[in-house]
DNA sequence: TTGCGTTATATTTTATTTTATACAACGAAA
DNA sequence: TTTCGTTGTATAAAATAAAATATAACGCAA
């Protein structure tokens, strides 16, 4: 290991009490979920078990005031799920949040002696 | 869930290549080797077990350009462990980014209606 | 030279998390 | 009313991670 070289990186997320309710793996399923109309596509799409899928949206919708995604059985296509206004409302300020982030993690750096 | 008050919250690291080598546990767990001269002792403290502590230290001196604990074993005591001059560099540069970041969490919140 | 407590390491066991599998419920459309 | 693919849910299997256990190496001090 000669020369290596310090990067500082990192991960935000939300919170309600003590418990993670959004970070950037939950935001690009409910994008998936938006793009595909389908919580099992979102789920294939990003390599995760469907339950996982499901249990990350229900956990959303429980912990946000208002649900994040609907969901429907049944019907044209077996069945579908799409992402509400608040939703998108939320996506959208997360990625504000990345933003800034990201701002913050290039703005700032290690100084260490080699 | 009615009233739900949303916080933001967050880690950061310290990475080579695409590996993390320090974080905050991998930064209390220095602070209390320096403080007990034991590796063991402070995973006693941290309720890890020493295999763990072991493989941080382990891995934090394979990846930062000088060790950050030099251990010895046998002698009085049964042998002991101190943390370097480099280890403690590193330990001052982690705590200013991670105040820094900490300023930067209070200063930013999400905005949601609800 | 024996005992001591720690470091260092390997192996086994246990616990936890994740994934796979199965199937009922559903509603539109053929 | 049958087919279809998805949602929703439970259970079993598999994969990972963590912890427990065991033991050698070590060097000082009694």
């Amino acid at each position: 290991m000669s020369n290596p070289i310090f990067k500082l990186n990192g991960r935000i997320w939300i919170e309600t009490g003590d418990e993670k309710i959004l970070g950037h793996g939950r935001v690009e399923l409910l994008e998936r979920i938006q793009a595909s109309g389908s919580i099992r596509q979102a789920a294939l799409q990003m390599k995760m078990s469907y339950k996982q899928a499901w249990d990350l949206v229900n956990h959303m919708n429980e912990h946000f005031g208002q649900p994040l995604v609907i969901s429907h059985r049944g019907g044209k296509g077996g069945g579908n799920a799409v992402v509400t206004e608040h939703g998108l409302k939320v996506i959208g300020e997360f990625h504000l949040l990345h933003q800034k982030f990201q701002e913050f993690l290039t703005a700032n750096s290690i100084n260490l002696p080699l």
